[in-house]
RNA sequence: GCCGAGGUGGCAGAAUGGUUAAUGCGACGGACUGCAGAUCCGUUUCCUGGGGGUUCGAUUCCCUCCCUCGGCUCCA
């Protein structure tokens, strides 16, 4: 397996610590609004990363972070006269909800920053006393990024040549412009905690590196983020943990997800381009959506049209689940018992020898688009022979649906087929097919159609062929 | 200004120092159908930002220019 570590700048063979543990970190959300349709992007690649190794045999324990206080959610909070970590909470839930109806259930550990004050306190406690961080008048403590050489290293920035104030104002506690808040002096009506530097709250950047510190010692395998997160975020990481801790690196793989543009810009709110994930999700339903994220290499950016994305993904997936959902619907109908014969040629070995090159292909850097490519070609091969899959008996079947499987268990794809099979059966529809296959053979189209008609608004989609007519739910797949 | 990621057909997006540059969407044609949709098959063999260079051969490697996007100390 190998992986782009975007701190050394190229594919390197994914060797962890202590195989088979594997320590994952992904920067969360920081929920001081709806989750939009960019942050689904990050945590469905992640999700799959997650679910690659652990087929792969390792044993992940993947932890994202939950930022559940900054100023953003401070100053959101007074806007509707609520504590801001209600606010979080509230936001968090739905985030949760989100994730579960994408299939994102591969995160073992959703620690929130205000869950980890000790340690957080402890880390800065370290630093002041190595000499690392400062107490500035009111009460704040600074990381002074002068005292760390190493710093930079990561996203290779000179700190000479940044630019302050670029997008944040410079606050005028700090020594030097690069330093950063690992603590911050309370403010009244604000959630503090007491510190030997006075009451306040963590700044963002020490919330991580106390929860690694914590979960995973000084060092670990694979952190995740946005290339957003790359500066100032993750270097303060790791000039906060090496500091502290004295052991480097920090992580030994650095991935780092493209950003998904709308329209060709990032979202934000103050330019109002935000397409929020929940109602995506409805839009698209979750088999779509996760195929239209893994639809492109994670590295890369990825441009969002909300006029045509969505549907464009739904009508690809429609496309390559075809098959599947044969196979499956061929499976139920004649139970395990049912016989049949081989598939026609030698269409078996080719299921397993795909299923090998799938592995392969995610193996290099999660090339998730290629995956998908090769289903695409092993969904034609299969819809050549779409009307003799009920000849074949059930382990046949089973052998030709593989890549399918895989495709399922890694890329998450097709879980909502496999959660409601009694969609597929249910009696008072196929009393109405029969009834219109009843009015079509007698030449009363005007009935047909009505009947059609009714099922539709139903949310039932009813497809006529030569060996009569079949019926599926419409809707978000 | 500095750091980084990009520029591939109508659109979205892969890949590779070498026969027709994947895959999907869309479009077109056909099969099926009472009609439609869905589905299946086929076609879309004049697409690699501009200019240099290395090479027998460059979309791929090097240089340069242009453009877009992201970051520059609280963004997934």
């Amino acid at each position: 397996m190998a992986v782009y570590d975007s701190r050394t700048r190229e594919a390197r063979v994914f060797a962890p610590i202590t195989p088979p543990r594997v320590g994952l970190y992904v920067c969360g959300l920081t929920p001081y609004a709806p989750a939009h349709i960019g942050h689904g992007r990050t945590f469905v690649v992640f999700d799959v990363v997650a679910r690659s190794l652990r087929r792969w045999g390792y044993r992940v324990f993947y932890v994202q972070n939950v930022t559940n206080l900054d100023d953003k959610l401070i100053a959101r909070a007074a806007e509707e006269g609520i504590d801001p970590l209600a606010l979080a909470e509230r936001h968090f839930a739905e985030y949760a909800r989100t994730m579960e109806r994408l299939g994102v259930r591969s995160v073992d550990y959703l620690p929130f920053a205000t869950d980890y004050i000790p340690e957080i306190l402890a880390q800065i406690r370290a630093l002041v006393d190595r000499g690392f961080a400062y107490r500035a008048a009111d009460g704040s403590v600074y990381f002074e990024v002068a005292r760390f050489p190493g710093y930079g290293k990561l996203s290779r920035q000179n700190v000479a040549e940044l630019r302050p104030g670029a997008r944040v104002e410079v606050d005028p506690r700090k020594r030097a412009p690069e330093d950063f808040a690992i603590w911050k002096a309370a403010t009244p009506g604000e959630p503090s905690w007491e510190s030997p530097w006075g009451p306040g709250r963590p700044g963002w950047h020490i919330e991580d590196t106390a929860m690694t510190g914590r979960l995973f010692g000084p060092r670990y395998d694979l952190h995740g983020g946005g290339v957003d997160l790359i500066f100032p975020h993750h270097e303060a990481e790791v000039a906060l943990s090496e500091s502290a801790t004295g052991e480097a690196p920090l992580a030994n793989y650095w991935m780092h997800c493209g950003l998904l543009l709308l329209r060709g810009e990032k979202m934000s709110k103050s330019l109002g381009n935000v397409a929020p994930l929940d109602a995506s999700v409805d839009k698209a339903g979750p088999g779509p959506l996760r195929l239209y994220y893994l639809n492109a290499h994670y590295r890369s950016p990825l441009d969002f049209d909300p006029d045509r994305s969505l549907d464009e993904a739904r009508e690809a997936y429609a496309r390559l689940r075809q098959p599947f959902d044969r196979i499956s619907e061929a499976l139920e109908r004649g139970g395990p018992d049912r016989e049949g014969t081989e598939p026609p040629g030698p269409l078996g070995d080719e299921a397993e020898a795909l299923v090998e090159r799938l592995d392969a292909t995610l193996a290099d850097d999660f090339n998730s688009r290629e995956a998908i490519a090769l289903l695409f070609g092993w969904a034609r091969r299969l819809g050549e022979l779409s009307g003799s899959l009920d000849a074949i008996a059930p382990a046949g079947l089973e052998r030709i649906r593989a890549p399918y499987d895989w495709a399922s268990e890694v890329l998450g794809l097709f879980e909502e087929r496999r959660a409601a099979p009694e969609d597929r059966s249910s009696r008072v529809v196929d009393v109405a097919i029969a009834a219109r296959a009843r009015a079509r053979a007698r030449g009363d189209f005007a009935e047909s159609d009505r009947i059609r008609d009714e099922l539709r608004a139903a949310g039932i989609d009813v497809e006529d062929g030569a060996a009569g007519s079949r019926w599926r739910r419409s809707g978000p797949g």
